[in-house]
DNA sequence: CGGATTTTGTGCACGCATTCACAAGCGGCT
DNA sequence: AGCCGCTTGTGAATGCGTGCACAAAATCCG
């Protein structure tokens, strides 16, 4: 019951996995090694470690802006600094989808991307709906289908009677109650809550009512949901807090460097 | 030069280090055994895993609701299962900061409030500019002082001429050419980037020139800084992309073991 | 006063993630 | 064809983070 929901700002997070697919058939007839290109044995699939996924999405933005300018291929360094990590390790999280590289001379960059939104899914659209119709909600629903194609937003909810039924960005504002009925109905995926704090847990639980499986969560609090349900935090105060404690170690740090040298100096010792 | 990014979302990052303090004075006498209440040998403050850290602002929020509702200790058990993480963690998470429990009764809802505070440097507001006054910023610049004191907003830049001088919750905007200038005067210590993608590299170099050290980057692109600006990301794009695996993983995994059990029960065999 | 009970603080072991370093593989050049 | 240089893919090592399990401390109670 109620389990532990994962950081949107920290995932130091368990690898990705699947519980007890012990039976995996027989032996695995394609159990041999990988050609060009082969899209890992499938009970592999499970192996990708959490950390992975979520730089093989910054890889798929990479590689997009990179196709705009016309490159066909690209090599695991440039691609590397790029996306701001070091090449072994996105070697290392590309070899988790499969091989697709061709040594000494890298990747085509079509057949990345492709490959890279096959794992992430993004090959079917996932239907969002929006809840809570505030200043960030707005924000939310304006955002223009999401950023590249594949998350439609096609629900916004608010409890604010003044609200139900003006259309923003184009879609209409239903009331939380018909939350359940309308995701149902819609086949809505993904739920976006941006409610105040207070009624999160509520929106949240019909959501979940609703068959909604995934949830990104923006108000402080933490959501308690059932095992199958999967929640992602994005949280502005503790992103902030975050930066002030670096602020704060900084300063301190300048400060005990300071008293060294002044001791050092005043001992006459070399610094 | 131009470190690497450490993403908002996804934090297995390293520990949060100083950069070789090695000469630390001398063979600290105040190296007892810590009493009740000892804030830590101060050389050891480095020593905080940055995944604490986060936490540690998840107990913060939890630890003032459970002040407004009149608590004065709390378990770490209680603790623990309000901010969503194991007990075991969380002591040790506190074990960071200082020893402020009591055995056998918990600890003092007020004291442990105000020790975090100390460790995340809250205890000296922070303030933050907000660049990009679009949906989002116009939600960033309302969001009223940011959740609980601390992170004044203070000033507010756009490119687009028809929105300088506006006051937007109670601020004017400011043209972005005037960052480092208002920066450096106001002494900013927080930039939050919510511009384009396009503009956002440019802008985040102005701030590191007004003298911003920590960045919030709410632009979906990879910033290039120097040493020692700290940047955090919050790409929703990204989060989205995390949960659209999830919902593929889980959609394989209910085929794979539909699959299974049909080939199963084929065979006579008990699943 | 001593033992039972509760809860903290932490040593230890395990597992995941990152990084290094190198063999294997591919294309191009002579 | 054969060699050379480049780049991938990955085994192995290291380091960090998590969770267990227990000793140490503090309170309560008889």
């Amino acid at each position: 019951m109620a389990r532990v929901q994962r950081d949107g700002g920290d995932d130091s997070a368990p690898t990705t996995e699947l519980p007890a697919v012990r039976d995996q058939g027989p032996p695995a007839v394609n159990g041999r090694a990988n050609g060009r290109g082969a899209p890992m044995p499938a009970d592999k699939v499970r192996a990708i470690p959490e950390a992975a996924v979520a730089r093989l999405a910054v890889y798929l933005r990479v590689l997009s802006g990179m196709a705009e300018q016309g490159a066909v291929t690209v090599s695991s360094e440039e691609l590397a600094t790029a996306a701001g990590v070091n090449s072994a390790k996105l070697r290392k999280d590309l070899s988790y989808i499969g091989t697709y590289g061709t040594r000494g001379v890298g990747y085509e960059v079509d057949v990345l991307t492709s490959e890279i939104e096959r794992v992430l899914g993004l090959t079917r659209q996932q239907k969002v709906a929006v809840v809570g119709i505030g200043n960030l909600g707005h924000a939310l629903a304006n955002y223009g289908g999401f950023p590249g194609r594949g998350f439609p937003v096609e629900a916004l909810f608010d409890v604010d009677p003044d609200l139900i039924g003006i259309p923003v960005g184009g879609l209409p504002v239903n009331h939380i109650d018909d939350i359940p009925d309308i995701c149902a109905k819609r086949k809505i995926a993904i739920g976006v809550i941006a409610t105040p704090p207070t009624a999160a847990q509520a929106v949240c639980d019909r959501l979940v009512e609703g068959g909604v499986h995934c949830v990104l969560n923006f108000a402080p609090v933490v959501l308690q949901v059932p095992e199958h349900v999967e929640v992602r935090k994005v949280d502005l105060a503790i992103e902030l807090q975050i930066l002030s404690f670096h602020v704060a170690r900084n300063a301190e740090q300048r400060v005990s460097r300071r008293t060294a040298a002044a001791r050092a100096s005043s001992n006459g010792e070399v610094v």
